[in-house]
RNA sequence: GCGCCUGUAGCUCAGUUGGAUAGAGCGCUGGUCUCCGGAACCAGAGGUCGGAGGUUCAAAUCCUCUCAGGCGCGCCA
């Protein structure tokens, strides 16, 4: 609501400046420090004094003097050297925002048009070969929260994640089963249908690393064995399916426990099967976009030029795409894959339904021939967004400029990398984790986390001892509750904590992992926004208990007769309460309560043009802190007042309803109690 | 060597397009509770915003230089 009144306040200054003083200027606006000074404030002046060379102060009286009444605005005033103030109609915001709550949650209002754009979002993309880790698990959190404010703001979203099931990192598990545990592609579907089959790969891919470190002429088996899992033949090829289909399932299942879910898993071995990649090739060589090096160090090697002057033949300033032997990089099949996201290479996959989930969603997954009926239309997006760490930025940008080079400027523009710093380990956290670290690396304030190696905090580990930490606790508090509605908490309660922790930190901060910070469930994280919300339940149940209702009265005047009945109420608080309970000064405490539950819309539009889950996940922090003082503050089910208590009650709310809203576009469930 | 990122309180981090007195959590010290459940609330101490110039009515924010740290730059992915 904030959003839209700030909106309504800029537009009708850049109006009125345009007409009185004929200049088009740009109208920022900003909060003044304190409440007292306002709602919304703009410093235009100051920029209008200069274009009109006079004093900002007097333009600002001159502004406020004449300036027509603009709806939600009570007043303006002039501050400091030339400040405008609006301060808002405080009682018609109360009811705006008590409106919105029921208008459709102001989803999804842009509906499913024929044709209208569409976005897709690539997130997750574990290499299929071990269980995902900590640093996975930032990629879907942020990946996921995304997708969730874009849906919020009425874009038609897909979510893919994509499977690199023929790379070298498959490839090496499948050399430790064949060659260190002797397995036959029988012995390994076995395995694959063990429960933990993810945590088998990741100690067995560790060893395949140890493996080759103990005889370097032992890698030429991963590039035998690569180039057999890519062409399908043999028991490699075999087991390469078993295994990276066994543990994309672990994975689905690991992301399903945090409300993570897909609509497509494109999978690189379908890419290579239909050859989408000789597509792009052919493309790539018509346009000129890559030329075959004939002399120099990348003789044989078909490069594409990066730097902006074509004469520069600079060996540097080129990236390989094709080499000298023949096969493709991973750059390469990159673009080709970026092209297809666009709709660019007028060729598709087959798809399969790959999974259900318990509502009856399907996840699709590529494949090459064949494929079932019922697949929606994939790929052909408007716009694309890649949730890959910042360590690939530079390949990122080589997609892009691939991009460029084939005349597709447009689809580069709409390309956008989400990029974030990796999460790594604290040093006493590896060490706790059983690693030794190297002494150079003691005083360093991280240690990077390694698949390779095996050293990692894996993501079931973390959401099981989250679990069992949460369940503990409601155990303590709720020793009579049903086990399921203790487990169904506690889970809550961990997946708050978990993915609060994940998002809390802008994209380019590191996370340095430690257990004590995100084992917390106190100070600034997911349970405490979660525990406002079931105080603020507590409230209305004892208030039902009490008055044998079973939802706070009436529906509000304000509302109109069809809005359900759940907890708004004007009905005891008139224009003339709110006056006197929200008015100035008395009532700027619970005023600023109000304006902040009301400026969710304006932190989640930020959220989106940033491209920062964070921004919603420090509002959910800041609204449940003012939440918990308000709740210290007033005694609500008390107080003796009728009319304030109504208020109270229904600032509660608000408040409640904004807050659920916000923790929902990170992810995170709010339970009945806790 | 080149490119990108980071440097804000003891620690970990916020600070959207430059805006009015730089914030939060943790930790520390001291308080609050005959309760709508302490996963809580309040108060206090604690900051030359790495450093130096510059642009501007206005700089943590923009520009230049500089110091420190990280990441990337492969016929790996």
């Amino acid at each position: 609501m904030y959003l839209t009144i700030e909106k309504r306040i800029q537009h009708a200054l850049a109006e009125h400046i345009r007409r009185r003083y004929e200049l088009d200027v740009p109208v920022p606006a900003s909060r003044p420090p304190k409440i007292e000074m306002g709602e919304v404030a703009s410093p235009v002046c100051f920029e209008l004094a200069k274009r009109l060379k006079r004093a900002p102060r007097q333009l600002a009286q001159e502004i406020v003097a004449e300036i027509a009444p603009i709806e939600g605005v009570a007043r303006w005033e002039v501050a400091g050297g030339g400040y405008l103030n609006a301060f808002l109609d405080r009682g018609a915001f109360f009811d705006a925002v008590a409106r919105s709550m029921f208008s459709g949650a102001g989803a999804a209002q842009k509906s499913a048009a024929p044709g209208a754009p569409k976005t897709i979002v690539e997130h997750t993309n574990i290499n299929p070969n071990k269980a995902a880790h900590i640093g996975h698990l930032r990629n879907a959190a942020l990946g996921d929260t995304f997708v969730r404010l874009l849906r919020q703001a009425g874009e038609i979203v897909e979510v893919q994640n994509y499977i690199d099931n023929t790379g070298v990192q498959v490839a090496d598990v499948v050399i430790g089963l064949l060659h260190l545990e002797k397995k036959s592609p029988d012995d390994v579907r076995q395995l694959a249908a063990e429960p933990r089959f993810d945590f088998y790969c990741w100690d067995l891919y560790a060893r395949v690393t140890q493996f080759y470190e103990e005889d370097k002429a032992r890698e030429s088996l991963r590039a035998e064995t690569l180039k057999a899992i890519e062409e399908g033949r043999g028991a490699a090829a075999k087991i390469g399916e078993i295994v990276s289909d066994a543990i994309v399932r672990c994975h689905l299942r690991t992301m399903e426990r945090l409300g993570v879910r897909y609509d497509v898993l494109p999978r690189e071995s379908d890419i290579l099967h239909l050859k989408f990649w000789d597509i792009a090739f052919q493309q790539l060589k018509d346009r000129g976009a890559i030329q075959l090096a004939s002399a120099g160090k990348n003789a044989g090697c078909w490069v594409m030029p990066l730097s902006e002057d074509r004469d520069a033949t600079a060996e540097d300033d080129t990236k390989i795409i094709v080499r000298s032997n023949g096969t493709v990089t991973y750059v390469g099949k990159d673009i080709a894959y970026q092209m297809w996201k666009f709709g660019l290479l007028g060729k598709d996959f087959h798809y399969r339904k790959f999974q259900q989930y318990p509502d009856g969603s399907i996840v699709w997954a590529s494949c090459s021939d064949g494929g079932e009926v019922g697949a929606p239309p994939f790929g052909r997006a408007a716009r694309v967004y890649n949730v890959i760490d910042s360590r690939q930025s530079y390949l990122q940008k080589v997609v892009m400029a691939g991009l460029r080079a084939l005349g597709y400027n447009e689809q580069a523009d709409r390309s956008v990398h989400f990029s974030y710093e990796m999460v790594a380990l604290t040093p006493r956290c590896a060490v706790e984790m059983g690693y030794e670290i190297p002494l150079g690396d003691a005083r360093k304030p991280y240690v990077e986390v390694s698949g390779r190696k095996g050293l990692g905090v894996k993501a079931d580990d973390l959401l099981d001892r989250l679990e069992s930490n949460a369940r503990a606790e409601v155990d303590k508090r709720h020793p009579d509750a049903p086990e399921p509605d203790r487990a169904q908490i506690a889970h809550a309660i961990a997946i708050g904590a978990l993915r609060y922790f994940l998002l809390k930190y802008t994209r380019n901060t590191i996370i340095a992992f430690d257990f004590k910070d995100a084992l917390s469930f106190e100070g600034e994280t997911g349970p405490y926004c979660q525990y406002a919300v079931v105080r603020a339940r507590n409230i209305f149940r004892k208030y039902a208990e009490a008055t044998r209702e079973k939802h706070f009265p009436g529906p509000p005047r304000t509302l109109g007769p069809n809005d359900p009945a759940i907890g708004v109420s004007s009905a005891s608080a008139g224009p003339e309460d709110m006056k006197r309970f929200l008015g100035s000064p008395e009532g700027n405490d619970l005023w600023e309560l109000l304006l902040l539950a009301g400026s969710l819309d304006w932190h989640a539009d930020a959220a989106l043009n940033a491209q920062e889950p964070a921004f919603v996940a420090k509002f959910a922090f800041q609204l449940a802190q003012a939440f918990n003082n308000f709740y210290h503050k007033h005694h609500i089910l008390s107080e003796e007042d009728p009319a304030r208590k109504t208020l109270l009650l229904n600032l509660t709310t608000l408040i409640m309803a904004q807050l659920v809203r916000a923790l929902d576009l990170l992810g995170i469930e709010a339970p009945e109690r806790m």
